[in-house]
DNA sequence: CGATTTATTGAATCGACTCAATTGATGTGG
DNA sequence: CCACATCAATTGAGTCGATTCAATAAATCG
């Protein structure tokens, strides 16, 4: 997805390049389907194109947790090239289009277009600092906080992307999603969007997300969008298109 | 620490610039200390000599997680470099030495040393995958289990360091350590703690810890050590030191 | 040696869970 | 296009893991 240029701004060469990069070996996944499982040893790296998926890891008694979401334009695992095998698994939500990007891929990138590797490094960085914010969640907040701060998250991220309408956007997870997300029962994560709803601060039906004042629902969650760092310093970087 | 060196083996001339860049630019904290907070804009990237530390998030109401922890060897943060503004922050447990390591420092790094380049990357991926653990833990594990999974991690990551004594360890962590870091109560830790020592798990006085059946324990936490990633690609890549 | 932090124990409470059943949507094949 | 099957969402009731509050014991520190 171009979009994924939102995070630096880039040159036409630079634009090109990914283009390239995001046509070549494209692969086509259903809903509800892994594209990796823990304990492969991949040698791409994924980016998807279009779709909702998630990392997710399970324990042996089958107690599963989403460990975060991949939105449309975000890289899977950089890690591939260091680490010898998958520690968790990648499953679709929807329907997901994603494009292998080869090791010469990033050789050629980090050799030759900065400003795409600093994107890269950028968009690796932010999934952690989004990984520490989860454990923050589930360690520290209350089911309705942390529900509300999960939709602020979502939310932000997409319309980074460009993927919102005004104040609406797709949500395709289902409540089981987010109950494996959160680290709540599916009868509570029901109990608690109703409580949202009830409060006003969104309004969800049909996989589609409203959130009429993003302020409150900020506050509800106790959501700072800092750890995003959609100030990122590539900003400084950008080429003048 | 030069047990920073365990992951790679590194010839005498990558030890060699190791050792200089651990004695340059020294600083000493106290114990309890914070070495950089939520907010700052930090210039450098700090490597733990010796002592343990901490990276936290805080709530404005005072709800505080501890996010990972940081062991002799550990590297802070290499985020330094690409982001504006830290999200978390950082404090000591233990009075602790930390080496600044520059920007210049990386630059000569990643350009005339790749296998020490090829360590420090691993080093953040494999932080990056127990911060999806520590996810799985708060998210799906009981208190339990949560412990125990804790206390093998931090005997894994502090043998990998060469820092345990047999079946025994430094654990120099309170309770009310333990309980920011899994985000149970002060008292729920020492209860928990209690049944791990009933059912002879563990010892643990004086802040040392003893497991006297490794296995058991990790059996009790649902700990698998995949994650760790002990056996990444770069043994291959092993000088012949 | 008091002073303060850390660890421990008891009792009551509550947030979130489990179990179980119902309603509503979505989908598929005949 | 309906009938049946399946999956997703909802509701009620009872339970339990973990919390809070509160007090005491033990350890550590200046």
């Amino acid at each position: 997805m171009r979009k994924l240029e939102q995070f630096v701004r880039l040159s036409p060469a630079d634009r090109a390049v990914l283009t390239r990069a995001a046509a070549e070996r494209v692969r086509n996944f259903g809903p509800r389907v892994d594209i990796a499982r823990e304990g492969d040893r991949p040698k791409d790296v994924h980016l998807i194109l279009s779709g909702w998926a998630c990392r997710y890891k399970q324990l042996e008694d089958g107690r599963r947790q989403i460990v975060s979401f991949f939105l449309p334009g975000d890289i899977c695992d950089l890690n591939v090239f260091v680490l010898r095998e998958m520690d968790h698994s990648i499953g679709t939500i929807t329907p997901v289009a994603i494009a292998d990007l080869s090791r010469d891929f990033f050789e050629e990138i980090s050799a030759g277009y900065p400003r795409i590797a600093t994107a890269f490094w950028w968009e690796s960085l932010v999934n952690s600092a989004i990984q520490r914010e989860w454990t923050m969640s589930l360690g520290q907040r209350t089911a309705y906080e942390r529900m509300a701060h999960l939709l602020c998250e979502l939310f932000f991220r997409l319309r980074l992307a460009g993927l919102t309408r005004g104040d609406s956007c797709d949500l395709p997870l289902t409540q089981a999603d987010l109950a494996d997300a959160t680290g709540l029962s599916k009868v509570h994560v029901n109990r608690t969007l109703q409580e949202l709803r009830a409060a006003e601060l969104i309004g969800l039906r049909d996989k589609s997300l409203r959130i009429p004042n993003l302020e409150r629902l900020m506050n509800a969650g106790l959501f700072n969008a800092n750890y995003l760092h959609m100030d990122h310093e590539g900003r400084q970087l950008d080429s003048n298109e």
